[in-house]
DNA sequence: AATTTATATGTCAGCGTTGTCGAACAAAAG
DNA sequence: CTTTTGTTCGACAACGCTGACATATAAATT
């Protein structure tokens, strides 16, 4: 006696009304009165009723889900920006699917499409969810725009797409956390660049340049070095400053992970932090924490730019259909001092 | 003029066949000839058809869904077996939810059902995975019995509940490394345990003891700490061995990120790793290696463990009906020696 | 050769919703 | 008081698939 779980006929008898006028209560759909609209709402409630997902997006041809599309799962960046977006989807009896392509740096244009097409075919999201440097591929964003499917774009580098966005400003946090550097009195500073492809590295390296031109201090070349986001590339870089005859007195990796590398590796060489090094990281992910000495960093409002992003999603309109200009939420950053940062040592 | 998406109307039509006959195949029923079987399969690819999950699954009562139960996602612990869990879904047409309880611990039963409820009404899974430390919780283990669904538990303790399962010999291993420490020339061995409330955190303490005894050392209850498997727990766990009078010269913490915080306290308390402090971790996860310096630990399969769950969670009949014994797994471990141990300083 | 049995395929209803359309009724306009 | 317009609601088909059952064909048994 496996008891049938209750159905929107049941709610519909239970109020007195129609199955549809059900449907209208549910999807919030205008002409219902005040009256039935409560009648259905208490049935609901009273008999625990939960719509069946496969038989909307059967009826309906949305699907429910929304898609989070991600280069690793292994990196408190996207946990952060999966589990915000989780919780915004639940709220409003959404899905959520982390799509996977781990391999991206090394698709062709072709093959990339080709994956994304197959991740994206069934279930196919009502809208994708992009962080970067998905979020400025061409090849990306023209599959889904060719196959109509909406999407948001999260920490965007180009707005020349017309697509709902959520940001901050990485250019001006880099600025700053450099120039905290350089009020420190550091005026050897190095720095450890994120993957080229991703237009968040550009912006964070364009930031650093301007804090140091400010300031009037040279940019050295032989001290800006590139990575690619993860810890072995900031170990590697780390090495090879303080490998350097004549080594920076901080170092600003580009994001925490990186940063967490180059400590190790400063440790290693047998550099004190801070005493010897300043390092400082970027995105305030839990790895920030994890390292000793713990990292000065820039906050990223991860969090925050997950919920909205997936709201913008679930409430885009067919994107093609509405004249009105696609939203952009602006979010604010955060400098957070730890102790991997200090003014050198006297020369 | 979007273009409808290909049904399987289309398939048997191009196949010369009945819808009925493409489902046989789809699903692998018998009773089909392989001569239209090939035929089937033949106009499956050519349309480039994939099946609708909803369709499928509002048909069928099956959700095509695997949830896989977690009370954190930013851990890599939980990131390993999300990813290794998703492909094998993806492979198998399923799709993986990864459900989150992260006040897990300030439960009451009672919510706990509740709570485990609204996450596996919709949609339904087929069969969830189960992860330390639900797989052991008797709550959770009767709401799923009691609502007829399947689950599969990864590293459970308490075999008295007859489910497919995959394991490792988790008291073994810790007895292996913790006898690893000792074959360095380690006397005086701290352990931090993880939470209680985890049947692991046990297994391996158990393990820690028995290792302790074979060779003939006291087990000194002072330096057996309690932890909750993070960080925190462990810097605190560490700083309080580092100011002991008598300081152990070599801990054991029950997981990578408690090694890592108890890595960092003693940084902070002047000890040099490993020359006046061994310390080793278990899991063997990103963290392990992200750490100053590296740590010595035992590598979970998490991978392997995920994926053999998942396709027993897929496979797995009605389990109420089969009458088979439910199948367990049992995978190996390996011990995965780094920078964080090494003799104790010559006395 | 006639019957039983196994195998291969088709027919058709129904899964639980929503979209379309039309009916009933109320409000506004003439 | 009639006509128009708007609002609120229900009837019914459709979404794309599978389960139950019927049927046709082949193989095995009398």
């Amino acid at each position: 006696m496996t008891a049938r779980s209750v159905s929107i006929d049941d709610v519909a008898q239970s109020a007195g009304v129609s199955t549809k006028t059900v449907s209208r209560v549910i999807n919030n759909e205008p002409n219902v009165t005040d009256k039935t609209k409560n009648a259905v709402l208490d049935a609901i409630k009273s008999l625990g009723y939960t719509p069946s997902i496969s038989a909307r997006s059967l009826a309906s041809k949305r699907s429910y889900c929304i898609s989070l599309l991600c280069w690793t799962t292994r990196s408190d960046y996207f946990s952060e920006l999966q589990l915000a977006a989780m919780s915004a989807c639940q709220a409003r009896g959404y899905n959520l699917f982390a799509l996977l392509i781990e391999d991206y740096h090394e698709l062709t244009p072709r093959k990339l499409a080709a994956r994304l097409l197959q991740l994206i075919s069934r279930p196919r999201p009502d809208s994708v969810l992009l962080t970067p440097p998905f979020c400025d591929d061409a090849t990306i964003l023209e599959v889904l725009s060719d196959n109509n499917i909406p999407f948001v774009r999260i920490s965007p580098f180009t707005h020349t797409f017309a697509s709902p966005y959520v940001a901050f400003d990485e250019r001006r946090a880099a600025r700053d956390i450099t120039q905290y550097l350089i009020d420190l009195g550091h005026e050897r500073i190095a720095l450890i660049k994120g993957n080229p492809s991703h237009a968040a590295a550009s912006a964070r390296a364009q930031g650093y340049r301007e804090a140091l031109r400010d300031a009037g201090l040279a940019v050295d070349p032989s001290i800006i070095l590139t990575g690619d986001f993860h810890f072995v590339s900031g170990l590697e870089a780390g090495s090879t400053l303080c490998a350097l005859s004549n080594p920076p007195t901080a170092i600003f990796a580009c994001n925490d992970e990186m940063a967490a590398g180059a400590s190790v590796a400063a440790h290693r060489a047998g550099f004190d932090i801070p005493q010897d090094l300043s390092i400082v990281g970027f995105d305030d992910t839990a790895v920030a924490e994890l390292t000793w000495p713990a990292l000065t960093t820039i906050r990223q409002p991860l969090r925050e730019m997950a919920t909205e992003a997936t709201l913008l999603a679930i409430d885009q309109k067919s994107s093609a259909a509405a004249g009105a200009a696609p939203e952009g939420v602006q979010l604010d950053y955060e400098l957070i001092e730890r102790e991997s940062a200090a003014p050198p040592r006297a020369k």
